[in-house]
DNA sequence: GGCTGGATTTGGAACGATCCAATATCTATG
DNA sequence: CATAGATATTGGATCGTTCCAAATCCAGCC
């Protein structure tokens, strides 16, 4: 600590000056930040942090990271929790419930002070019991894991609501079978996602069709053909997302039938793509920038006043039409 | 530290368990983990690292974390990375010059050991001169920066040599005149992924038309528009990246004009979704996971063994041609 | 000039690990 | 059984901040 001596004054001033404080003379102020500068002193975080134990902190774990509806939420997330002063650490769990508990694991070591974490599926126990242990203010988003999912308040989108209206709005459209696909089964975001058309189709006494998998964009291809092959009756497709949308409407281009009247097709969260494909995607849009910026509103009130927040939320989701359901060309 | 009364052994003991030396005897290392367990005790970086100076952590800077490119870039090197037992930070510019240098001057606090930076476009000395004070070991990857760019090793794709090839491809495949799509101009980047294509025509001695912009989706749909437009000659296109072409596909898809035959495209990066659009895209292949591996085991070469990179590296890319510029359906 | 009270500044303990030299404990060997 | 040499363990200094109580400064006032 040279810059003390180099600037005559005591470190606990520099510490002070460091701080920001208000209580040092304005001239002092400047003459260690002058010395500070000649030096080319760097801040040491870690002594900081042994000492007042609060790292500016927050880590942010997330199931599949490639997915681009993740990308946004996790960079939307960063920047919201930046502009309050913090550090986001961001990684990728890759589905892996064993290497999700070693991050955590890590960040914790590292000393983060809250996780945001969008699980894994699988054994999710070692993950929250020790984030428990430590007390760390811990928020799920965006999907509920397998296990001790009550641990932490848990915040989404309202799912169901957002089938029922595409499943409502193909049927309007003209479509007659509206089948299911995309999600793995047994997942409670899967359910969430499937009971709003179940319920419609329920109504109405339609035949429910569900073709369960991966949630990438090859199964939405795979299940074109599928689709063409063995139910030829169905004329309407609520996905499980966007990549399974994309990839089902690219399978069925592939296959000479465009989608817009023949069948249509109905995505969930909107990416930014859906509007950018062709045809256009009609999708359950869920404002992933907004959820993030109310995500990071929670935590910060739940770190800094200590306001835990409610045990669930759920955020509204709107239904946005474009030509892969309604056929018109813009 | 009540490990060690509750252990019955000293600290330093304690110390030796955790860093995992084999100079302690089975029986007492047992015991200490017995204790541990016991009281959930949990590391305490900070004070190690300001011992010792060393915090296992990397940062990672990216330009634009959306771009799946740079997601699948960024996923992967921090799995590599992992595998040696480096934690790391991710962070996205969002190509703000400015914001890119008060993410890295927050990584040195928290004490990083290294860096891989994408630069943002734009001032970077601050942000390149920070880490050079430091002396920590830096990799600039996939684009140049335009400032203070010699500071630190440099490792991309062979673009020049992938754009030559696709533009050979073209006119192998019948086009007559082949357009270049996307790209700031005044970049390196764009110099390099045109300069091929620039070369190729200039040998056949054809003319060159170029059309700049941001490389995103929507770039390339508003290309197509314009042409169709002002360009009715052109009959392909090389594309600055995958979006663009992406973006450019479904622009004369909605004009009703599929791309394959009467008009050909190839892309840059092969990201995943090149292999599931529709029609397919051909695309230069970058094998991006073998890169991300590649920066990491230099990376930590240059941490370790203080083994400095070469100050420029270029992977060789490989052209994947599919029906977006053969028109041949799978 | 002495006093008062607010504004500044300061010394030194603390944070929890690592590191190093020194000490204690084994083990094999003559 | 003594002892060298290897193997295990330990005490205490140390890293660079923050925190707190105490000390110092200074202007204004009687």
């Amino acid at each position: 600590m040279d810059v003390a001596a180099r600037a005559g004054v005591s470190k606990s001033t520099v510490s002070l000056v460091l701080q920001g404080s208000k209580q040092v003379r304005a001239e002092t102020r400047t003459a260690v930040e002058k010395a500070m500068a000649e030096i080319g002193y760097v801040y040491n975080r870690a002594a900081a942090n042994l000492r007042s134990s609060s790292v500016g902190l927050v880590g942010l774990v997330i199931n599949d990271l490639r997915n681009p509806f993740f990308t946004e939420f996790a960079t939307s997330l960063q920047m919201a929790i930046a502009a309050e002063g913090y550090a986001t650490v961001i990684a990728n769990s890759d589905e892996d419930p064993e290497l999700q508990a070693k991050l955590v694991g890590s960040m914790i070591e590292h000393g983060v002070s809250a996780m945001v974490i969008s699980p894994a599926y699988g054994a999710a126990s070692d993950t929250f019991d020790q984030l428990a242990r430590r007390g760390l203010p811990t928020l799920q988003v965006l999907r509920q894991g397998d296990e001790r999912t009550d641990l932490f308040p848990f915040a989404s989108f309202d799912y169901a609501t957002g089938s029922a209206k595409a499943t409502r709005h193909l049927l309007q459209q003209g479509a007659r079978n509206v089948a299911f696909v995309g999600g793995l089964p047994g997942r409670a975001i899967t359910r969430e996602r499937k009971s709003g058309w179940r319920d419609v189709l329920k109504k109405d006494g339609l035949e429910e069709v569900a073709l369960h998998g991966k949630s990438s964009r090859a199964f939405g291809m795979e299940m074109a053909a599928t689709l063409i092959a063995d139910h030829p009756e169905i004329d309407a497709a609520v996905c499980f997302n966007d990549l399974v949308a994309l990839g089902l409407m690219a399978g069925f281009a592939r296959a000479g039938r465009p989608v817009g009247t023949g069948f249509r097709v109905v995505g969930f969260d909107d990416i930014e793509e859906a509007a950018q494909s062709w045809p256009q995607l009609s999708s359950v849009s869920c404002d992933i920038a907004q959820f993030a910026q109310d995500t990071a509103a929670r935590l910060l009130g739940w770190m800094v006043e200590g306001e835990r927040p409610e045990p669930e939320l759920r955020m509204p989701v709107r239904l946005v039409t474009r030509a892969s359901s309604t056929g018109e060309t813009t």
